[in-house]
DNA sequence: CTAGTCATGTCAACATCACTGACGTATTGT
DNA sequence: ACAATACGTCAGTGATGTTGACATGACTAG
């Protein structure tokens, strides 16, 4: 089980169990509960849940986006963007501002208070990813980053490699 | 960056930058989107979602299971579960029988019918489980899996570890 | 044997988050 | 001028989750 067997094209093919894979399946599920379950807590005393989170991220991740492209982003229709967005705005917590080029367009920032909950939120799941990646060493998330790109689809595999590759995500 | 430091059990420590963190965060968001993406597309057409996806695998994974059993796997509440078993009893994809030894017990078992739907679903996860594997290597599949198990909460841990260690699943 | 606990099922009410479809407004590009 | 684009919004629907309350039957400890 387990063993490289050598492929047409000189890349190393697995002989892949259906268990094999039925394990990896599971550790994606169990492992995407802790993942979030952090953020979760925090959110949950509030009037916010995933979807909030989610838009606050990226908005800190990529300043001044737009909508179309955090649309693009987290894959969801504009009206489900819009829900979210609108009471992000009414509370504070994001800027809209009209775009200097093309009107039409909004550009999306964090506040100082949207800020804040950004980094509460995100402290909370570094923190989870810093022990898992301590435990599991440099060479195992080296790997888990590698199969996790390789499960994308491909345009969101574009979404990933665009972002990643910004030096500091700005 | 990314380098080794020696910690004081022998343990390799690693320096991690909010950056990598961040990264890895954004892998596992887009990534669980690609792992859930076939088995959505397939339920889509019928009445069914997700939940009835994670009720029939872990059905599938420990025939005869419980209702309590299921419920501190999925980690929902029981009139949660109970509103997708309904559906599923009723459409005769699985059965409810009572327990033996302990008659306040139902066991759940998958149907022909719950299986051939089971098989669909697997078959697509798998598929690119399998596509992700072969394309990151061994060494990387191994590393994800320590990685994603460090990621779980320890009760999840726990029902992940026992299910796991059971060499066939049944 | 009685009382308490347990496993399960169910009703009601509610919140979040997603969807489709339609419509309006302002702006931009052809 | 006209079409396409970016955005916002209204209305309706569905899946999934929650809390709280209540009922039934079965086991278990006193």
């Amino acid at each position: 089980m387990n063993q490289p067997i050598q492929g047409q094209s000189g890349q190393a093919l697995l002989f892949l169990t259906d268990d094999q894979l039925r394990k990896g399946i599971e550790a994606m599920f169990f492992a995407y509960r802790g993942f979030t379950a952090d953020p979760d807590r925090i959110l949950e005393d509030m009037a916010y849940g995933r979807a909030h989170h989610r838009a606050i991220h990226f908005i800190h991740r990529s300043p001044g986006t737009t909508v179309n492209n955090l649309l693009g982003i987290l894959g969801v229709t504009k009206q489900s963007l819009n829900r979210v967005l609108r009471t992000l705005i009414a509370d504070g917590l994001v800027s809209s501002t009209v775009g200097h080029r093309d009107k039409r367009e909004r550009h999306l920032h964090l506040t100082e208070k949207g800020a804040a909950l950004e980094r509460s939120l995100s402290d909370a799941q570094r923190e989870r990813m810093r022990t898992a990646y301590r435990a599991a060493g440099p060479v195992a998330v080296a790997g888990f980053r590698q199969v996790l790109e390789a499960m994308m689809d491909d345009e969101m595999r574009h979404h990933y490699r665009a972002m990643v590759d910004k030096p500091d995500g700005r």
